[in-house]
DNA sequence: ACGAAGGGCGCG
DNA sequence: AAAGCGCGCCCTTCGT
């Protein structure tokens, strides 16, 4: 271990950066609050869990380090939790591209910061890869070490930060976006409660018995034989659109495409058996028992979840469809024994996050409190609920056909501020421009393809084939960045809601150890704790002696996320909450 | 032969 | 119902 000299009595550590060495080493580098170095310590890959867990027990830093994704999860599989962290990997995109942040060129110019992090790929060969590729490309000969190059990368990103537009914005939208990263990692090592019989039992219920390998379901077989039957053609493969198509047509129905929608227009004894089928081939391929030997183990069920994988700032999956469960399987998601499921979800989050980021009065006082449409037709805007959806969407995704054309402009008259800044950001992206969220995430730049197209149609004696495909494709990045501005900061406000969430849970007691022994799955932790995340809605995972306190905690971070995004606005965000052994059937 | 592209559909 | 945004994953077909 190297101590550096003993730093003055004022200065307390705060920041605590980890990076690995030759021989399989890792450093840490301790720093006070300005960036100075308090010390160094150096462990063996086995001595990091204890030395860590050690400084947060101290003094709780913010971990620095180049991605939670790679350091974290060896963390918690020896029981080590942390608090807070810098993701120097996801910080680094954010900052690059930020709108808010003066000059990016230091942080463009540290290209190997860019590369994402492949969630498959062994987290050992990637770590070496980082080194490798420093050690390919020295600077001014001698070879940094990565501890200094994460270092210097935190102090590039700190520099941004400090030096941006509204740093205290972006100080917030590090801290989501960080201790979102952490909570990737705690979900996935979780992982969501699932009942394998149960989801067997949808399974058969649905498709019938399950078939030995190769052999397609009862029920698939007897409704493709159905189809095939309507159709007059013993030998269609129902799995290949353009086959398909093409016999549906040969039968007489004239549909453009074989989409459920279209399907649907028509009448023919051929379309009921089709719809069964497809429903079923979907569930057997998607979530049939292959998923289920493949990705539900000791009664857990763990997604790969990618923070910042959408370029809104989303959290996107990789591997077993985390993002996508179908509500069909939902009553799948199973307490432990003695455990509850307290599932949440913020009502029409996006309307209410444009709501506020507009200070929209009206649009608020529709949501106050209680369902954001019902309030639009109680304001008399619209008749029905429904309409009121439509319309919101409309606006929310740049809508301009059928309903939610005819509604969006009267939602313009009652929604002045709202709806100029939804179509403020479009108006900029059909420009060509950049947008930013409520926390200075930004849009990225359109394409050299995209720009070219445009100047070339502003041309005279452009063919009117390519000006008009040019203005399509200008309105299309205008849905985009119109969408942008609300998906982002909504995922800003979720991030900010878990973070919360997640603090206020780690201070709950822990239950007695024969508690958690009767649970059917291996213990993640012996209080309550998040399970599971989409967008807009949380799963906790709670002994049941702490659900209700669990459900209070969503609550009080929900109301918390709001102040910390829209600090005195009257905005609102009403959770739909239940307490229950099984993730409620909607 | 193999990867890219596209249809289709699940989620918010 | 989709429409209008953002995804991932399955399957087949297309292009090299």
């Amino acid at each position: 271990m190297v101590t550096a000299p003993p730093p003055p009595a004022s200065a307390s550590p705060t920041w605590c950066v980890l990076g690995r060495e030759a021989g399989g080493r890792t450093r840490l580098l301790v720093l006070d609050g300005d960036g100075r170095s308090l010390g160094t310590e150096e462990v063996a890959a086995d001595g990091l869990p204890a030395l860590v867990a050690r400084r947060e027990e101290e003094h709780a830093p913010r971990w620095v380090w180049s991605d939670a994704a790679a350091w974290y999860p060896r963390l918690l599989a020896a029981g080590v939790r942390l608090e807070r962290c810098h993701d120097l990997r996801l910080i680094h995109r954010i900052l690059c591209h930020s709108e808010l942040v003066e000059d990016a060129s230091s942080l463009r110019a540290a290209t190997e910061w860019e590369t994402p992090l492949d969630p498959h790929e062994p987290v050992r060969d990637q770590g070496a890869a980082l080194f490798e590729l420093d050690a390919a490309a020295p600077r001014s000969g001698a070879v940094p070490s990565e501890t200094e190059e994460t270092w210097a990368e935190f102090t590039r990103q700190r520099a941004a930060i400090d030096g941006a537009h509204d740093p205290a914005r972006l100080r917030l939208l590090v801290a989501a976006e960080s201790a979102g990263a952490l909570i990737a990692a705690e979900l996935q090592a979780a992982g969501i409660p699932w009942d394998v019989a149960e989801h067997d039992r949808i399974l058969t219920v649905a498709l019938g018995p399950r078939p030995s390998p190769g052999t397609p379901p009862s029920k698939m077989v007897a409704a493709g034989a159905e189809v095939r039957a309507a159709l007059g053609d013993p030998l269609v493969p129902l799995e290949s659109p353009p086959k398909l198509l093409r016999a549906l047509h040969r039968a007489g129905i004239d549909v453009p495409s074989t989409s459920q929608w279209e399907l649907q227009q028509h009448e023919h004894p051929a379309i009921e058996p089709l719809l069964r089928y497809k429903k079923m081939s979907r569930l057997l391929t998607a979530n049939g028992w292959t998923w289920l030997d493949e990705w539900v183990h000791e009664g857990r069920y763990r997604p790969v979840y990618v923070p910042g994988g959408v370029v809104t700032g989303r959290w996107a999956s990789s591997g077993g469809g985390a993002l996508q469960i179908p509500r069909q399987l939902r009553p799948a998601l199973r307490a432990d024994p003695g455990w509850r499921l307290i599932s949440a979800d913020v009502s029409q989050l996006e309307p209410r996050v444009l709501a506020a980021m507009s200070a929209d009065a009206a649009m608020i006082a529709a949501g106050a409190g209680k369902d954001l449409y019902s309030g639009i037709v109680e304001a008399r805007i619209v008749q029905t609920r429904q309409e009121a959806k439509i319309g919101v969407l409309g606006a929310l995704y740049g809508g301009t056909t059928g309903d939610s054309g005819r509604v969006v402009p009267r939602l313009r008259r009652n929604f002045p501020a709202a709806m100029a800044l939804v179509d403020g950001a479009a108006a900029t992206g059909e420009r060509g421009g950049t947008v930013t969220t409520w926390l200075g995430r930004s849009s990225p730049a359109p394409g050299e393809d995209w720009t070219r197209a445009q100047r070339t149609a502003n041309q005279p004696d452009v063919a009117a084939g390519q000006q008009e495909a040019a203005r399509r494709s200008a309105r299309e990045r205008g849905r985009f960045t119109r969408n942008f501005v609300v998906q982002g900061t909504a995922a800003e406000w979720a991030l900010s809601w878990m973070a919360a969430l997640r603090l206020q849970l780690a201070r709950f007691e822990e239950v007695p150890e024969s508690a958690a022994a009767a649970a059917s799955g291996p213990v993640f932790s012996l209080r309550a704790h998040l399970a599971f995340f989409l967008h807009d809605e949380v799963i906790v995972h709670a002994p049941a002696e702490q659900a209700e306190a669990a459900a209070t905690a969503i609550r009080d971070s929900a109301d918390a996320a709001g102040r910390l995004l829209f600090p005195g606005s009257a905005i609102d965000f009403p959770l739909d909450l239940g307490i229950s052994e099984r993730s409620a059937e909607k």
